[in-house]
DNA sequence: ACCTGAACACCGTTCAAGT
DNA sequence: ACCTGAACACCGTTCAAGT
C-alpha cells in the first residue's frame, strides 16, 4: 500500500485480474460490470473505467501484451511473418469472444508495439514501408478472418459437407482435410508465397 | 391468406422483414425480441424461432441472399473473383454489426449457393478442387478481417498515425493513403498474385 | 472524498392464464 | 390450438444517500 493510496481500490490493475479470472471462467461476451464488482466485493460500480468499454479496451490492450507473440529476431522474414500470425490466431483462438472487440476499439499501445516490430522487420529485409505495413495489415485480416471461421468449421457443418459431397470432384477424406485444417494455414502460405514475389522484384 | 393459415401470423417471412427494419434503424447489436414484437404488435414472444440465435440466423442468411453479389458468368477468374470480394466487403461494410455473427453460425442455404459458384468458376478455370476451395476460404478470411479492421481504421486513430510517422521512414500522406483506403484493397491483390501464381504451374 | 446499493430502463426467456 | 402479458433472472448505468 504506497501513501498515496486512498479508497478501497486505487489500483487499475486489480480490476484488469478480477476481469481476466472472470473471462477466463465464462468467456468476454459473458463478462459483467456487476460479476466483476462481485468478484472484488465492491460496490456496482466503482469506476476506474468510465462504463464497460473502458474497461474492455484496457482488458483487450493486456490480453495482446500477455499473448506475447513477437519471436527471435534472427528468424528470416518470412518465417517470422509465419510465426506471428500462428501465433496471433492461437490466442485468439482460445478466446474467440475477442473477436466482436477487434474492430470497434482503437489500438492500445501494446498493439502498437506489434506493429511497429513487423513493419520494422520486413523493412530490415527489404519491404518499402508502404509495403511492409501493408503486409501486416493483410495479415492481421487473415488471423481475424480465420479465426472468425475456424469455429464454424470446427464444428462440422455437416450441411456444407453433403453439398459440397454432391460436387463429385473430390472424396470426403479430402474434403474434410481442406475443411478442417487450421483455417490461418489456407491463407497464410498464399500471402507470403505473394511477399515473397514483391519483394524479389523490388 | 392461404386456406392453411392459422394464428396471427403464420408467415415467418413477416417477422424476417421486421427483423430487417430495425436492423437498418438500430443496427444488428440492438434487435431485440421485444422490439420484433412490437413492431408486428404480437406479444413477445410468439415463436417461430426457438430463440433468438434462431431469428439472427436466419436474417443473417437472408441478408446473403439480399447482398446479391454473384458477377456474370462471362468475367475472367481473377475478376470474378476481386468482384465476388468487394461486393461481400460493401454489403458488410454497411451492416459492420453483423460481423460477429458470422463465426457463430453454421452457413444457411444461401451462403452454400456463394461457395459452390465460387468453386466451380475457380475449377472451370482450372484450379483444383481442393486449390478452389483454399481460395474461397482465404477470400473470406480477408473480407471478414478487412471490414473487421476498417472501422478502427476509418476512425483516425492519431495514435496509430503518431507512432508510425516517428519512424520517419515515410511522408503522413503516403501514410494516410496506406491507412486510409478500403482495406480490402491492400490484401485482395496479394491474393489473386497467388492464386494466379498456383494455377499457371498447374 | 469515497463508496454504497437501490433504482431505472432495458434484455431473453418462460409459463400460467385466457380465448 | 393459439396467443397473451406478467414474471424471472439478468444487464449497464445513474445517483441520492451514507460514512
Amino acid at each position: 500500500m504506497s501513501k498515496t493510496q486512498k479508497g478501497k481500490y486505487q489500483n487499475k490493475n486489480v480490476y484488469l485480474n478480477a476481469a481476466f479470472d472472470i473471462i477466463k471462467e465464462v468467456g468476454v461476451d459473458k463478462l459483467t460490470m456487476r460479476k466483476v464488482a462481485d468478484q472484488l466485493d465492491v460496490s456496482p460500480m466503482y469506476k476506474h473505467f468510465a462504463n464497460k468499454d473502458e474497461l474492455l479496451k484496457a482488458v483487450l490492450d493486456e490480453f495482446i501484451a500477455r499473448a506475447d507473440i513477437l519471436p527471435a529476431d534472427e528468424l528470416p522474414w518470412d518465417q517470422w511473418v509465419s510465426f506471428v500470425a500462428k501465433g496471433m490466431f492461437r490466442a485468439l483462438q482460445g478466446e474467440t469472444s475477442w473477436l466482436p472487440l477487434l474492430g470497434t476499439f482503437d489500438v492500445g499501445d501494446n498493439a502498437l508495439q506489434v506493429t511497429l516490430s513487423f513493419v520494422n522487420k520486413l523493412m530490415a529485409a527489404g519491404f518499402s514501408f508502404a509495403q511492409a505495413l501493408e503486409a501486416y495489415l493483410a495479415m492481421i485480416h487473415l488471423v481475424i478472418g480465420a479465426v472468425t471461421l475456424q469455429s464454424t468449421m470446427g464444428r462440422g457443418n455437416q450441411a456444407l459437407l453433403d453439398s459440397i459431397a454432391g460436387t463429385g470432384s473430390i472424396s470426403t477424406k479430402q474434403l474434410k482435410q481442406t475443411i478442417f485444417q487450421d483455417q490461418i494455414d489456407i491463407g497464410l502460405p498464399l500471402l507470403i508465397e505473394a511477399l515473397r514475389g514483391r519483394v524479389q522484384y523490388e
